[in-house]
DNA sequence: TTGAATTAAGACATTTTTATCTTATTTAAA
DNA sequence: TTTAAATAAGATAAAAATGTCTTAATTCAA
């Protein structure tokens, strides 16, 4: 469904979001170590995370990533976009580069409802949203 | 959100549908022409598709491929399932391999619903109610 | 101002997916 | 029975995704 480094993506920043203080930037070695990601990889993903506007990084002593937008405002389908790309669920479901209304791929009319469900469910999903829940349960990243 | 082998195994059955006189086979060499798909690259996806059980093929003059179950009886979800895997649309969304009810991940249940639409619009499509629409307009393969 | 801590960036390695090529095997028909 | 036509299968290549390593740049604090 998403890409592994977009799996990477969601779990940091549920957990930055977790754990956010907003005001001092968490490492990302904790964070590796925590969600048991590999550390350069992990880097790499977070990279794309900050180039997207929706963290930052600091480097050096006391260094690491924090929130550039509030956790409140940061939709599931952002975080997605800027790691898997924006087309990752508008694409033409059997790969035609031309699909669309006017000239609809077979799948195009039955896939139109799904889609929407799903595409609902990424941008309607905030981070937020997801750590409520996060505080009850047995609920894990 | 399928592979492009999936994509590929997906178009081939909607091409051998619309062909279909379920008598002669159809040659690989054909539908690889017809819908630009590289041919030994297709050879490959259909025999996934004839371990399956899904078509059977012949070998020589003649040759090819034919359906060895009715296209009325294919369900989309079949030829996902047998070439990007059973559990395409089942795996946790953030990768956990330890995810349900009792231990969900933070996604599990926001995710429930709109992976219904999704496994239900696969389970519901057959290889004939997508034909049906390729009759009709200018939809295309 | 120096040193330790930390991310950035680029090179490199591995694995998986996609694509190609060659040879073997099978089938139908002349 | 031979030949042409076709898929099967295995080797190999190329590209993309994933993972690792090294060096550079930056930051804080002693």
């Amino acid at each position: 469904m998403f890409s592994l480094t977009c799996e990477h993506g969601i779990r940091s920043l549920i957990y930055l979001a977790k754990r956010d203080d907003s005001s001092n930037f968490i490492s990302i070695r904790e964070i590796s170590n925590d969600l048991d990601i590999p550390f350069h990889f992990l880097t790499k993903v977070l990279q794309k995370l900050t180039e997207a506007g929706i963290i930052e990084s600091s480097r050096g002593a006391k260094g690491g990533i924090r929130f550039l937008k509030k956790p409140e405002m940061i939709k599931l389908s952002e975080i997605v976009f800027a790691i898997d790309g924006e087309k990752t669920f508008s694409k033409c479901l059997i790969g035609l580069n031309k699909c669309d209304e006017q000239n609809p791929c077979v799948l195009h009319d039955l896939w139109m409802e799904p889609k929407r469900t799903v595409t609902s469910f990424l941008s309607k999903s905030t981070l937020n949203d997801l750590i409520i829940r996060l505080n009850n349960d047995k609920t894990r990243i």
